[in-house]
DNA sequence: GTCTATACCTAGATAGAC
DNA sequence: GTCTATCTAGGTATAGAC
């Protein structure tokens, strides 16, 4: 599997979308970053659209199919919910610009692809959901409001990215066990 | 205190940003939401920026108010925690457009704006963190690393703000009690 | 205080030479 | 595959009439 330009140009641009945003990025800016002529990028992509769909469907993919192995498994909410916490970290160490623009440029989707993460995106936190409500009801979870513990885990899931320059300075087996254990226990 | 032209553009054009980022909303739109003309606007702001410094900052000094206050008071670390969880759950009620562009779009502030708030953002990080590390040696708060403690709790409150549609569901005081049990004695 | 008109710039994208 | 040149649309902002 070697690198194509297209790819690389993709991997650029993430990196300037993920400190920008991707209205901020303007395709010259990717063209200077690749020291070429923003015309010659249109050789290798269809367009601005391409570069985002690219980005946030593969992650979005990455995602429902961790949650797909996860329902797959036979084992406790509890740990379910570990294993879920321990696939976001594996996916921000390997995706952290990926993840970056589907946080913040999800809304600038167009057409399907919009349609179509939107729809993977209620999908994966309806099936959080409805671990949490299981692990509830079989008293391994406290009965707080299920939306509070959805949102307050998955929200910090959602912003480990922002950790990726701090990752080099943690090991991520450390990084999953104290996050593991201050998600699920607490922190007293 | 009676609202004036200039506090009603900057409000419209909050809830703009905070569904589309600060880039992706233009003059234009602001002025079509307040049903006048572009050109109009600048009789009341001088700028586009104007508008983001103005949200940005107001609600980085509440911020900074809320730990001063948190600090003045004398009380063990875990309560001084729990007093930031629910400031922060105060300030999202009242400014969840605010946060949304303090999370979402300080990096497009210019000049001395963008320095103050960086510079509040890091200050109000350090103080948070000088709190957990005092709750650690104390022994109120587990021996976990310090980052990871105030990442997973600082992620979750930032982006409370996402849930201000969802907020009018739930009382505040009962998000706050279940939110502050959830994050310190976590959900098992 | 709002308008029309417009200046000036930068955006995404295409055409065609090399 | 990359370039120069260019198109068209849309951006922020200003000038000046009303």
């Amino acid at each position: 599997m070697q690198i194509t330009r297209k790819q690389e140009i993709i991997s650029v641009a993430a990196q300037l979308i993920k400190e920008k945003g991707y209205n901020a990025v303007s395709m010259r800016d990717i063209a200077i970053a690749m020291d070429m002529k923003a015309a010659s990028l249109y050789n290798h992509i269809k367009g601005k659209q391409e570069i985002l769909a690219t980005l946030i469907v593969n992650v979005a993919e990455e995602f429902t199919n961790g949650m797909k192995f996860i329902l797959s498994e036979d084992a406790s909410a509890l740990k379910k919910i570990e294993k879920i916490i321990e696939i976001h970290i594996d996916i921000t160490v390997n995706y952290s610009e990926n993840i970056a623009a589907l946080n913040n440029d999800w809304m600038h989707l167009e057409g399907d692809a919009l349609k179509k993460v939107v729809q993977m995106r209620d999908d994966y936190e309806n099936n959080f959901r409805s671990i949490i409500k299981k692990g509830i009801t079989e008293g391994d979870i406290q009965p707080k409001h299920p939306e509070v513990i959805l949102f307050s885990i998955l929200s910090t899931l959602r912003t480990l990215y922002l950790w990726s320059e701090k990752r080099g300075k943690m090991d991520v087996n450390i990084l999953k066990k104290d996050m593991v254990s201050v998600l699920i226990k607490g922190i007293v």
